[in-house]
DNA sequence: GTGGTCTAGACCACA
DNA sequence: GTGGTCTAGACCACG
């Protein structure tokens, strides 16, 4: 897994993009280990210490925690993890509807070019 | 205007998906001049090569159209236009539907997902 | 194969030229290979990148395709390839017909005489 | 008119070229004056030997003769430039003919291609 | 090794 | 001034 990152927002908050929705979609199941900070850090070709930062934010939001002796591990809390996931959705959606607005479509055409969209494919 | 490139993705592309959205969206309306090429690549810190490889790729699409001596400017063909909007609306419901699938939502979940955000907002 | 290229024409478009005519011609068959574009460039004592640009072109017309890491090979699809001839045959009859009526020749006369040539030979 | 020539082939052949076509398509009428050898010599931007050499050899085919003292003029020995218009015509067949055959058409092929092209335009 | 991209900088034609 | 072309040479990704 190399990630490629965009210029000009903090790597730490891309790690965390990343990481988020790799749970929320399963790839880290709820209870899982995840690798080593150096592991990770090499894996990815950033600092460990950008990751440390990435970890720490996301224990802090409950979407991790840490087990002082034996690593990191995703959370089984399911309310914190359906959290997540309407948080994502959200944002996706914000930004899909933002788009289009900007292309002149009402909220009518956005939600019919989506039906069709569906339909078709 | 300082564009920031993602890494890994052909800067060329970047400016044209850049331009291309401007264009849809109206930034740069139908038969308005563009910049020139040394004055765009400076602006977004590119080698005019660059551009002008952009430029002419967007030329071939249709959706700019060039005046020898006097520079560049966006087709005030509709057909194209509206081509293009429908292209770029689609690239982003695409782009939406892999996400919202990837955390485990059925076609209809998206769909009420939208809609609740559409009403609420 | 050492070309000679006219002044005044984009020398990128005369190799396409060149290309193109060599493979409706048979003299590179469908599916094969094409020299490598460094090879080729030096072959023809070109910059690999105006050769390169020739290339790409040729592939955004369908003509030849590309085999990342192994090489360029020609189409084998026969419905470009036929596209391709009957454009070239296009172009030749245009340009004798020009030229055919600068000496003031009428369409018959012009018929006349390429049937009267063939009958000669 | 400024011309443009290709490498590889002398350029006093080219011009002999040119301006047998301009002869044979009365852009020079028959007992015309050329234009002077400096004049002409500098307005395509050769060297007046290689301007001489293409206008003596003219000479010796008949296509224009020199006065002197007043300069040169087209001939206008009508079966001279009937025969300049047959061998340009002649060698354009030719070359249509050759071009065609290279993409594989037969003499009938390349007739009826003709005979299209003309009832199409 | 292959193709793909990018930069730096030059020269040209046009009007 | 505009766009268009070309060269020289570097770096990258892929396998």
């Amino acid at each position: 897994m190399a990630y490629k990152f965009k210029n000009g927002i903090p790597i730490y908050l891309q790690i965390i993009d990343e990481l988020s929705i790799s749970i929320a979609s399963g790839k880290y199941a709820p209870g899982d280990k995840l690798p080593s900070v150096r592991e990770f850090a090499v894996d990815i070709g950033v600092n460990p210490n950008t990751l440390q930062r990435a970890f720490s934010t996301m224990e802090s939001m409950g979407i991790v925690h840490v087990d002082r002796t034996n690593g990191r591990y995703v959370t089984d809390d399911e309310k914190v993890l359906s959290e997540l996931r309407a948080k994502l959705s959200k944002r996706y959606i914000e930004e899909l509807v933002t788009r289009m607005r900007k292309l002149k479509m009402s909220d009518e055409e956005i939600l019919n070019a989506i039906k069709r969209w569906l339909e078709e494919v």
